[in-house]
DNA sequence: GCGGCGGGTTGATCTGCATCAACGGAGGCG
DNA sequence: CGCCTCCGTTGATGCAGATCAACCCGCCGC
């Protein structure tokens, strides 16, 4: 295995700052951070290379990260087969273990270089008591977190392949996009396999349906990750849970109008 | 429409008090009620009778309800077709409208006879502040449900057609089955229709599975809505979710070892 | 150079579930 | 009683997507 440095933790000269999203008043993260390091939190700051794994204790329920910037996810394993789920966590994003449910195997990945903070709970819980508008504003984060996970849930259950392919791009363009003239840059951070997984479909079809979408020139790839969306419009009206997903982007700052 | 009497709102003398579930001092709503009623909490306590709609407003997202007893449960409605999500909500669990997506269409749906609490979001930050224990459970509480989207995701993600049809008997057991000699009797909040949608399946390929099972006799089925587990040993290796079911339970009294 | 490997593509085939249609039974109401 | 509607069942059929297989490409280490 020559890719053990590569699960190696802490600090990394490549990780690049990521753009260094700026965080509104209102955002939990954002009121985090303007209150100084002075309170007791016992917080600690992990750089995370791309690919970094945390391994999760069955029994650790009781940690919480806050992701800063770049992209994790959380994956758990079936006990037989290698068919899981997972979950995307963005800048801003909260992850409580304890909403991470207990497969037989369970782990954070670090899809891109990422800052994370990493709580105690009951420390972060001691300083939320103290601040109602910190308070209010974790409770929408997670408010939008799980309805996010609905409207996943509902992309799963209800929508065809092609489906599931543009709500995962509108998905993306609204979360980690750049717009570009009139198109608009997404910088993948999951390789083909996992994005298969993420929307439950199989890497071949998942394949197929990208083919066919270059072809229909709705999308273009410059290389492995970057993907650009010709064509937002199209892409847009051909999944039905695009305004839910763009409802939930109001709750933050966006790139996108 | 002579069902529209059904929709009204309020005490119906009907409404059994079903079992009075008992609440340890771990769970939030445990812990809520002891604080008696002198908290300015400004909560309203609803009674809903079966089927009972309660509509929600696009922008009404600060309002929380807490599930005392009965089954309730969330639809969100696409915009073109009736395809939606089914969310179910049992008794102890919160129920954030700021969680629940906001599609075409949204409204909360009495399964049973249930008692609910209805809260504005502020005041009930407001009392969270002044009690870390309560908050902490709170916590707990919205993990859990997170937990459970999660695992509910992957059923719709990767189980087959009889799998789904197990992990729903064996969630549906856990959470209000009661055993009864060596079978689990089941008091199903739902009908076959709404079952069909919950699992995302059609509503004729769900009545073969439980003809299926019936022949094979995992289950008996007494009336319209009774249902019994004859075997749950063979129910429960037949579905890949089972361990993360049992183990979000763990976290809750139940009725079951 | 070579071989191995992970990731991605493409074609051929299979299958589980949706779809459509017809039917039956239960309850409400005139 | 007859009519209607809602819910559930069953059979025949078609299709989307999984599965299996072969292959390509870039990368790494020897």
């Amino acid at each position: 295995m020559t890719l053990r440095d590569r699960e190696r933790p802490q600090a990394n000269p490549r990780a690049q700052p990521q753009a260094a999203t700026q965080r509104p008043p209102g955002a939990f993260l954002g009121r985090l951070t303007t209150l100084g390091d002075d309170a007791p939190l016992q917080a600690t700051s992990l750089k995370l290379r791309p690919r970094q794994r945390i391994p999760l204790a069955p029994a650790q329920d009781d940690l919480i990260f806050a992701l800063q910037t770049g992209v994790v996810s959380a994956r758990v394993a079936m006990t037989s087969s290698a068919a899981g789920l997972i979950t995307l966590y963005f800048p801003g994003d909260v992850l409580s273990v304890g909403a991470i449910p207990c497969f037989s195997e369970r782990q954070l990945v670090a899809a891109t270089a990422a800052d994370v903070l990493r709580f105690k709970a009951k420390p972060l819980l001691r300083l939320l008591t103290s601040d109602i508008e910190l308070l209010a504003a974790f409770d929408r984060q997670r408010d939008r977190q799980l309805a996010r996970a609905a409207v996943h849930a509902t992309i799963l259950a209800t929508l065809d392949g092609p489906q599931r392919l543009a709500a995962f791009l509108i998905e993306m363009a609204l979360e980690i996009g750049t717009p570009v003239g009139t198109t608009i840059a997404i910088d993948l951070p999951l390789t083909r396999t996992e994005i298969a997984q993420y929307l439950a479909l199989n890497a071949d079809t998942l394949s197929r349906l990208v083919s066919r979408f270059k072809a229909d020139g709705l999308i273009t790839q410059k290389s492995r990750h970057q993907v650009s969306l010709k064509n937002w419009r199209a892409i847009a009206d051909m999944c039905p849970v695009t305004p839910a997903l763009v409802a939930l982007e109001r709750n933050r700052p966006s790139p996108l109008s």
